[in-house]
DNA sequence: TGTCAAGTACGGCACGTGCCGTACCGATAG
DNA sequence: CTATCGGTACGGCACGTGCCGTACTTGACA
């Protein structure tokens, strides 16, 4: 028969991911429940929760696979240049429909769901980080960086503002305004013609 | 009679913003419940609905009503000492029970409802924005600062890393956090010997 | 290589629970 | 007399968990 309603396997975790995404993106995530989920993806509620242990996981797995990291530094040997176009296209995904609102709300379920928050730190969070300092600490080798800087604290002073902006003024993330960071920034964390 | 059951007015508001910090400290945000606090607080649901529209509107009016604004900065004249101050005082707030994991949901619940978010933002963001604006001003005034620099940005570099601790990386602020902040920060910012 | 039984993942349904937000009540105070 | 209160009851929704019948997969046996 053709379109058989009964499948297993992954081919059910594609569809409620997806189904996940386009419901998320029509009522918003506060409104999303996994009941509808369920509904709309024709799938059990049993196979949901047999796969994922709360809204955030789904949605985080959800996120994650649509993009599938392709937020790679280029090493053009400018560490600024390098970072500004890192970040630009960072803010291109995180800034905008439809990662944008939905990883905005996933973000916001980190601060009362410990598990949430987890999860997102080490499938998201930490392998950014990690590539972010290993480019920083390639630049700094090479005499771009002053040498005694911290790259977890570099990480936190480019990201931060960023984050600031998204989260708590919730204003738009431009490539303005990245440049702006970026410019601000450099003049001091670059090495300095002083005595 | 001593211990009248039914009062009016702006008695009831206070035992119910009190009775939220509460139950809000003993169980958590997430599991807090407009009806639990009714119940504890001895109060009808009805109070409580005519008084805030939400859950979050009831977090953000108790907690403003804790600490009422002590977040002014000092002015010594030296910037970077004053911002340091005031700073860790910020962070002893923000950082800590009682008002630390409660803000945390609270900013948390701003992701996806606008209405909490606009409310943080009016009451809180904002008034402290403006604050560190002013000083900074003062400062650039007097030629601490260099003199073209967009003080929204520098506010939002100030604050971002300590958001993106907070928030992301949900680690804890400390005062020596702060000080490396800074100390990055303030090679950058003010004005330079350069030609 | 073909057959069939056991096992597994599934969709669908119903259930009990908890909290939502609203409506109504009787009591109390101005 | 009227506004406000505490208390209770209500319908509604989504939660997370059982149970059932079904389709697909596997592998033992011939």
């Amino acid at each position: 028969m053709t379109d058989t309603p009964h499948r297993r396997g992954a081919d059910r975790t594609e569809v409620i991911m997806r189904t996940t995404l386009e419901l998320g993106q029509e009522i918003g995530y506060a409104k999303l429940s996994i009941e509808a989920v369920a509904a709309r993806a024709g799938a059990g509620k049993h196979t949901i929760y047999r796969r994922w242990s709360s809204k955030g996981a789904l949605l985080l797995d959800s996120l994650l696979s649509l993009h599938e990291s392709d937020l790679d530094y280029p090493d053009t040997g400018d560490i600024v240049a390098d970072l500004r176009e890192q970040i630009h296209a960072a803010v291109d995904l995180i800034g905008r429909p439809p990662f944008g609102p939905l990883y905005q709300a996933l973000v916001g379920e980190a601060q009362y769901d410990p598990r949430v928050a987890a999860a997102l730190n080490e499938r998201f969070i930490a392998p950014q980080t990690d590539k972010t300092v290993a480019r920083l600490k390639k630049a700094q080798d090479q005499g771009q960086l002053a040498s005694g800087f911290d790259l977890d604290l570099a990480m936190a002073i480019l990201s931060g503002p960023l984050y600031f902006r998204f989260l708590i003024t919730q204003e738009p993330l431009t490539h303005e305004y990245v440049d702006r960071i970026l410019d601000a920034l450099f003049v001091g964390m670059g090495p300095h013609p002083q005595p």
